[in-house]
DNA sequence: GGATGTGAACGACTTCACAGCG
DNA sequence: CGCTGTGAAGTCGTTCACATCC
């Protein structure tokens, strides 16, 4: 449903075809896999090379990076700068993302130190808890709000992406919540399936699920 | 590879087709929904009512819990309590799981006060950690050991499974001594690709590649 | 020669549609 | 009649294989 639909898009010019999910998470693992390798000072790389430490073939390599434009050059492979440029376009890293934290419990706490958000340009710049408790307390110099101050505070910000670390109870109520202030993307790690608020896309980590899949994967022998 | 092998199973009639893995992802959605449904007072539900909530089709559904045996009552549904049983049967929860934790800093001590875990069985007993000034140091009532201690304490405690929140850089070593050490599965939080142990399974929950996940979908307008 | 980009074949998962049972 | 279980059809993603270009 909805397919075209009334796209406000700016001349999107470039990656238009469809990427699927699993490529975009692709991506994201070559990208590591490049900038780790030209610190190391490889500036060419082949599709095969590429794909291998990641277990992926080179065929499905290729056809991932045919999606960002003609960059390889036959016969060499692609130049890692111009590569990593490429991937960082697409997948929307080569720009800085604000972010709010609702839930500063045990697991918000731990992701508000989490070195891997800034180094990927994501900021955290305000954070909400429903408790009266952590109302007002400071935590990683930033101050905790009650959840009534988002639908001032973040298109105030310019607060564009939220994560959820909120109990499950009420992950559902706080995603509405951030989607009226505008919040176009969620992270949530409440277990449990979110129904997303029109116009939000939506991410889930979900542990419980995780945990489960090496159960069972252990317990049936999976390899 | 390895399909009835050894296996010191007990009569493993039933769940013998193989399930791929996002039907497992959607057993567990659907565990989780049924223990709320029950404990409102449900005792019967169909594949529609079932699916609807979690955004799956009715079909999706029922081929789902078709592996799982004969549930189903046609013109009746399912009886919630016997598939709970069944599910969890399948995924393997319906029994307690042994963890160790290798990397006792914020990720891994949020992950330790985290309820999800002991409520699904998953009970970590046992702490590593490579900083020495970490080392003899008690969290959440367990003592922090060497790493060169797991090989001695793993087997000893009977420990199955692995939590892995250390940086990137020493997560494979970690890995590969876990598998030494008997562990036969791995749930990793650190970024990039693990090369897998022979015989051990992975999951891996790679919070940069779900960053990018998002920055992408809410970049490209996906909804 | 060596590696890319891509149609075609393949395989895996999802949806359709309907027979069958309570 | 309602809802399950399941073959058949359809869709999506991956792998193959090869023409193409440096």
């Amino acid at each position: 449903m909805n397919k075209g639909g009334d796209a406000s898009d700016r001349a999107a010019n470039e990656t238009e075809a469809r990427l699927s999910r699993a490529s975009v998470g692709r991506l994201s693992l070559y990208l590591r896999r490049l900038e780790i390798l030209l610190r190391e000072g490889t500036t060419k790389v082949s599709s095969g090379t590429l794909g291998e430490a990641l277990g992926v073939t080179d065929a499905q390599v290729r056809k991932d990076l045919a999606y960002l434009g003609h960059l390889g050059h036959p016969g060499v492979g692609y130049a890692a700068p111009e590569l990593i440029d490429a991937i960082r376009r697409a997948l929307g890293v080569d720009r800085e993302w604000l972010a709010a934290l609702a839930g500063v419990g045990n697991l918000g706490r731990a992701l508000l130190r989490y070195r891997g958000f800034a180094d990927r340009g994501f900021r955290i710049v305000a954070l909400f808890d429903a408790d009266p408790a952590k109302i007002g307390q400071r935590v990683e110099g930033l101050e905790v709000h009650s959840p009534d101050a988002m639908a001032e505070l973040l298109p105030a910000l310019g607060v564009e992406l939220g994560v959820l670390t909120t109990p499950a109870e009420s992950a559902q109520a706080v995603a509405d919540a951030m989607a009226l202030a505008g919040v176009r993307g969620l992270l949530t790690f409440a277990p449990g399936v979110l129904r997303r608020p029109a116009g939000v896309n939506v991410v889930s980590v979900d542990l419980t699920v995780q945990l489960e899949q090496l159960a069972f994967l252990v317990q049936h022998g999976g390899e």
